[in-house]
DNA sequence: GTGGGTGCAAAGGGTTTGCAGCAAG
DNA sequence: CTTGCTGCAAACCCTTTGCACCCAC
C-alpha cells in the first residue's frame, strides 16, 4: 500500500510541516481502528519529539477540519476517537465486552442511499455504522466464566 | 398508538414512581428524535415539578440502565442524547446543516447481520446507523444565499 | 418507618483557549 | 522576518458524586 508523503499531504492543505504534526500523522497511519487523543498523545512518547495534550487536541482539530482524519463518536464511553481520513469507505464491527473493532470491508448501503435520496428529498453525503456484538474470544471467556 | 402507563413501568422495573421521573418519560415519550439532558431539563420546567440538573442525569441513567431510554452518541457536537427505547428497530437521516433528524422505518441491515455473523463468529446484538446529508430545505437555502 | 430518590454544591474528566515564546516558510 | 504553531496553565462544559434531607412504598 503506498502512503503518501506527509510533507505532500500538509503542503497540500496549506498547514506547516511541524514535528508534531508528523508524529500524530504518522500514528494515525499506523492504526487500524480509531483512537483516541489520549491515546495518541501516549503514543506520540515514544517518539523523541515533545507533545502536549493540548498540541494534540489542535492537530487533531485541524486534521479534522482538512479532512485529513474523521472524528467518530463511536465508543460507548464518552471520548472521541480519530482515525485517518480513507477514501475508501468502511465500517467497524465492535465487541461490546472487549470493545476491539475489526473493519467491515464492503459496505451494504450504496443502493439504499440512492434509495432514500429519492424518497426523502435529502442530499445524501455519507453514514456511519456501527454494527455491536461478541466477539468469538469473549464468548469463549464468557462460557468458562459461567462454568464455575 | 398505545402507550403504557408510566407507573406500570416503573414497578416493572422495581423503581420507584416519582414525580421527576414521570416528567422525564413523558418528555421522552413526547419527542421523536433523540434530545439532550440539557433540553429535558429545559422542557422540564414547563412542570410545575421541581428539578435539578443532576437528577435529570441520574434518571437518565437509570432509564438507561433499565432499558427504558437509548444513550447515544448520535450528534456532531459532543453531548449525548437520550431516547425512549422503542422495540421497533429505527435509524435516523440527519442533515448536517440544521441537525434536524428523520427516523428512517425500514432497516436494510437484517441479512447483512447474518452474513457477517456467519462471517465473522460474531454474535451481533444491533447496530447503530446514521446517514448523514442535506435536508430540502437547507439545499434550498443554501442555493439563495449564493445567489448574493 | 426505611431505603431509595432528590437537591445542592463541589469535583471530575475530556476538550478548548489565551498568551507568550518558538520555529517553519 | 513573519505568521503560524506549540507549551503551559487555566478555563470550559458536560456529567458525576457526596451528603443531607425527603418522600414513595
Amino acid at each position: 500500500m503506498r502512503r503518501i508523503d506527509n510533507k505532500e499531504i500538509f503542503s497540500k492543505h496549506g498547514i506547516k510541516n511541524t514535528k508534531q504534526r508528523n508524529v500524530i500523522l504518522d500514528i494515525l497511519k499506523n492504526t487500524d481502528s480509531p483512537i483516541t487523543a489520549e491515546e495518541i498523545f501516549i503514543r506520540s512518547q515514544d517518539s523523541n519529539v515533545n507533545m502536549n495534550f493540548s498540541t494534540v487536541y489542535r492537530i487533531l482539530n485541524t486534521f479534522v477540519l482538512k479532512d485529513i482524519a474523521i472524528k467518530t463518536s463511536i465508543g460507548e464511553d464518552d471520548k472521541n476517537l480519530y482515525e485517518l481520513n480513507m477514501e475508501e469507505h468502511s465500517h467497524y464491527l465492535i465487541c461490546l465486552s472487549c470493545k476491539k473493532m475489526i473493519k467491515i470491508g464492503h459496505c451494504p448501503l450504496e443502493e439504499y442511499e440512492s434509495q432514500i435520496q429519492r424518497n426523502t428529498k435529502f442530499r445524501i453525503i455519507g453514514h456511519k455504522l456501527e454494527i455491536h456484538g461478541y466477539c468469538p474470544e469473549c464468548i469463549e471467556e464468557d462460557m468458562h466464566e459461567n462454568k464455575n
